[in-house]
DNA sequence: CGCTGGATTGAGTCCGGTCAAGCCTTGTGG
DNA sequence: CCACAAGGCTTGACCGGACTCAATCCAGCG
C-alpha cells in the first residue's frame, strides 16, 4: 500500500528526519505486535512504511484502539514507565527503533527537545478530538467522521481500509453490528460506495462533511 | 476550599516553580472565562488555587468538558496556535500566567524544554484514561470513577464536588437526569453518602473501585 | 469445490435519552 | 424572620438508538 504522506498528521520533521539518521531499522508483519502493555517503555518508534494500530485492554477484555497509525508517525511519544497501549501492526511495516535513553543522549541537540514536546502536542491535540467524538456524537456521525478521516488521510481516490469492523468499532465505541449497519445506511444515502468491505470511495464529499459534524 | 497536593497528576515540578518565580499573579472570580476557544493561544497557566475546567462547543451547541483542574496543575499545554478549549474557574482562583513567548526565550535552562515535555505526557495520559472511559464504560462505571478519582484528588474524608451535575454528565458523554440516577443508585448501594448534593463521603472504597473497573 | 472467518442482516431487548413534574437549597426583599 | 422566586437537582413515565443474539451471506483460499 502506498499512502500519501499527511503533514498535518505527521511529527515534526525534526525527529523523523533524526530517527531515519540513528534509528534502528525494523520489520513487522501483518498482525505482529510492536510492543505490548504494561511491556517496559523505552523505545520510540517512527513508522516509515505500513499502518499500525495501538489499543488497549480492560481486565474483563472490553478493548478500545486508541488510534491508526501511518508512515511519518511518531509512536511511543506517549508513554510513562510502561507502555499504556500496545501496538500491533494492521500491514506489514517498517519502523526506526531509537531508544529513549540514547535520545537523552542527545537532548539540547537540534532543538530536539522542542521537536519532542511539539510531537507529543499534536498527538494530544489528536486524542482530544478523539475524546470529543466519544463522548458526543452519535453513532452515525462516528462512523461519517471515520469514513472523512481515512479518506482525507489515504488521499487516494480509492480509500483502503486497512483495519476490520471489529477494529473501526473499538475506535468509535461502538459494536461491529452497529459499523455495519452504519456503512450500509451511508452507502444506501449515496454518500460513500464500497467496492469491498475494505475499499471504498466518497461519492458526496459535502454530505460526508455536514454528517461528520 | 483547600486542597491536598496530588503529586501524581501535577505538572513536573520544574514548570510550577519557574511559573511562580517568573509568572504573572492573576486572580479569577467565580464562573469567570479564563480563555476562551479559539483565542490566540500564546499563554500558559499555572493554577495556584481553585479549579478550573476546561469545555469545548460543538456547533450545535452540543459540550465536552475536557478535563478538571486542581492546585499545581499546568492548563494551556495541549495547544497550538489557538485555545481549543476554553477554560473557566469553578470557583475563585489563583493563577500564575507566563506568555509562550517568554518561555521560547528561557529554551535549554533548567530542562526547561524536557519539564514542558513531561508535563505534557502526563496531560495526554489523562487524556488517554479519559477516552478509554468514554468509549468503553457503562453509566454507572462512568459515575463510579469519577467519584473515585475526584475522593482521590481531593484526599480529604468529606469530599467536595466544585462541579455541577451539569459539568459531570459533559465530562462523561452523559445527561444530568442519568448522572443523578447513578448518584442516587450508588448512594443506594451504601458505595457513597451524599450529605449535599456536592459535597460527599465514600462508605465502601473497594465496592468503588470494583464498580470504577 | 467446501471450508473459514469476516461482514451483513434481522428480531428483540435494554440502557440511557427525552420530556415533564416536582423537590430542595439558596438567596433576596418585604 | 418569613415569603417567595429561581436555579439546580431528583424522580417518573415513556421512547428510541445502540446492543445482543442468531442466522445468513460472502470473499478468499486451500
Amino acid at each position: 500500500m502506498t499512502l500519501a504522506y499527511s503533514p498535518d498528521t505527521a511529527a515534526a520533521p525534526a525527529i523523523v528526519e533524526l530517527m531515519d539518521r540513528v534509528g534502528l531499522k525494523m520489520t513487522f508483519a501483518k498482525g505482529e505486535e510492536i510492543f505490548g502493555q504494561d511491556e517496559d517503555a523505552d523505545m520510540i518508534h517512527s513508522l516509515v512504511s505500513g499502518v499500525v494500530r495501538t489499543t488497549r485492554l480492560l481486565s474483563d477484555g472490553r478493548r478500545q484502539v486508541g488510534d491508526f497509525y501511518y508512515p511519518g508517525d511518531v509512536i511511543g511519544l506517549e508513554i510513562g514507565d510502561a507502555y499504556r497501549f500496545s501496538a500491533e501492526a494492521l500491514t506489514d511495516c517498517v519502523i526506526r527503533v531509537v531508544k529513549r535513553s540514547s535520545l537523552a543522549a542527545l537532548s539540547g541537540k537540534d532543538n530536539l527537545d522542542r521537536a519532542l514536546w511539539e510531537a507529543t502536542r499534536r498527538e494530544l491535540e489528536r486524542t482530544q478530538e478523539h475524546l470529543l467524538m466519544l463522548g458526543r456524537k452519535s453513532a452515525c456521525e462516528k462512523v461519517a467522521s471515520f469514513l472523512r478521516d481515512v479518506a482525507q488521510r489515504d488521499g487516494s481516490d480509492e480509500v483502503s481500509l486497512p483495519m476490520g469492523r471489529q477494529d473501526m468499532a473499538d475506535y468509535l465505541g461502538l459494536t461491529i453490528e452497529t459499523v455495519s449497519r452504519m456503512v450500509t445506511q451511508l452507502q444506501g444515502s449515496q454518500i460513500v460506495e464500497f467496492a469491498t468491505s475494505r475499499l471504498f470511495r466518497v461519492t458526496r464529499w459535502p454530505a460526508l462533511e455536514r454528517l461528520a459534524a
